[in-house]
RNA sequence: GCCCAGAUAGCUCAGUCGGUAGAGCAGAGGACUGAAAAUCCUCGUGUCGCUGGUUCGAUUCCGGCUCUGGGCA
């Protein structure tokens, strides 16, 4: 089996700066598992890694795409699948780093995105039906086809009510069958799946100061940019933290003071949201920052951990 | 100094025509398999400022006190 390194945990908990040593000590490139730092022009409302802290490792999937354009996991998957390839033909070890634990699953367990052809009238079809119609409808369509992911999918979760419908249409078979068996997968890698953690309150208050740098930094700025150049908040871009907050501040629809407020309330938010997924992830070696003296403990420990799996020979 | 309005959950406030109280936000927990930094679900007992009085019973009515706004001097 192929190794692989998963260097995860919720934002702000120190992912980025312990991946550059770590992937130095075992000659690694790093792969970023993240919806948003694939973006170009998102620097500072991302916490983009700069060049100079790369310090010569190579990454993949981060500035890649313009914001105008869509990603989502099936695209993760197979843009990392090719950097997959290049790592291992170099006789690197692919190391991923990100916060998106729903990628780094497709990625780790080879889930199954079935080619489908971006047809997406059927999506906006079902969406002007709830509009018109109430969500019930949809939820009772979904009764019909698929009743298994019908009593699963809370009727107010429209996003997922449409998908499991979109699903069906376009698959032939309910999104609930196609669920299971995914789940049952065994992941195709020799894996070592680190998940950094920090005790809450300590997370809480790196959230909040490390949004007040991105002000002081420009994060108003970046945003206006890119408002000027066209890019709509309806953008999938413009849906992260930071940024879809900020275009309402610059529409005046709220104060400065506020929308800091409202970008760290929403930080946290996610972070929780994050342990949550990660808390439920089978084989995951959680580390507690705060059971370790120091961040060379910690590396020491994660190493021991590397070698056990036979990853890493130091 | 006087007048008025407040004082209820961590915060903002609602309410109880007298039978010990509830929303939003914060916070906590959870779900998630092509929008995932997205989307969705669940969870609310607190000396109802303090102190006397009326009452079977007061957070609710009355008096005093303290504090906070605002106004008049």
């Amino acid at each position: 089996m192929k190794p692989m390194i998963i260097l995860t945990g919720p934002t702000a908990a120190g992912k980025t700066e312990l991946s550059i040593g770590l992937a130095k000590e075992v000659n690694a490139e790093i792969i970023s598992a993240d919806s948003m730092q694939v973006y170009k022009k998102m620097d500072i409302g991302t916490a983009k890694i700069r060049l100079e802290e790369m310090q010569g490792v190579k990454h993949y999937l981060v500035d890649e795409l313009d914001p105008s354009e869509e990603f989502h996991v099936a695209r993760f998957q197979e843009m990392a699948k090719n950097a997959l390839k290049e790592i291992y033909a170099k006789g690197k070890i692919p190391l991923v780093v990100g916060g998106t634990g729903f990628y780094i699953q497709g990625l780790l367990y080879d889930i199954d995105f079935t080619k489908e052809d971006g047809d997406r009238s059927y999506r906006e079809f079902l969406g002007k039906k709830v509009k018109e119609e109430g969500k019930e409808v949809l939820h009772k369509m979904l009764c019909n086809v698929d009743p298994v992911s019908a009593e699963k999918i809370h009727p107010n979760n429209v996003k997922r009510v449409i998908r499991a419908l979109e699903f069906y249409q376009v698959n032939g078979f309910p999104i609930s069958k196609h669920n299971e068996e995914e789940a049952q997968k065994q992941s195709p890698y020799n894996f070592v799946y680190f998940v950094l953690n920090h005790k809450r309150d300590i997370l809480y208050d790196r959230i909040n100061r490390r949004v007040d740098l991105m002000v002081q930094e420009g994060l108003i700025d970046e945003v206006r940019k890119l408002k000027e150049e066209g890019y709509k908040k309806s953008m999938v871009s413009m849906q992260g933290i930071g940024y879809k907050q900020v275009f309402e501040y610059l529409e005046g629809n709220m104060s400065l003071e506020e929308t800091i407020d409202i970008i760290k309330r929403d930080t946290r938010h996610f972070a929780k949201r994050q342990l949550t997924w990660f808390g439920r992830e089978r084989e995951v070696t959680m580390i507690d920052k705060s059971k370790f003296q120091s961040e060379d403990e910690i590396f020491k420990y994660m190493l021991e951990i590397l070698k056990e799996k036979g990853i890493y020979h130091g």
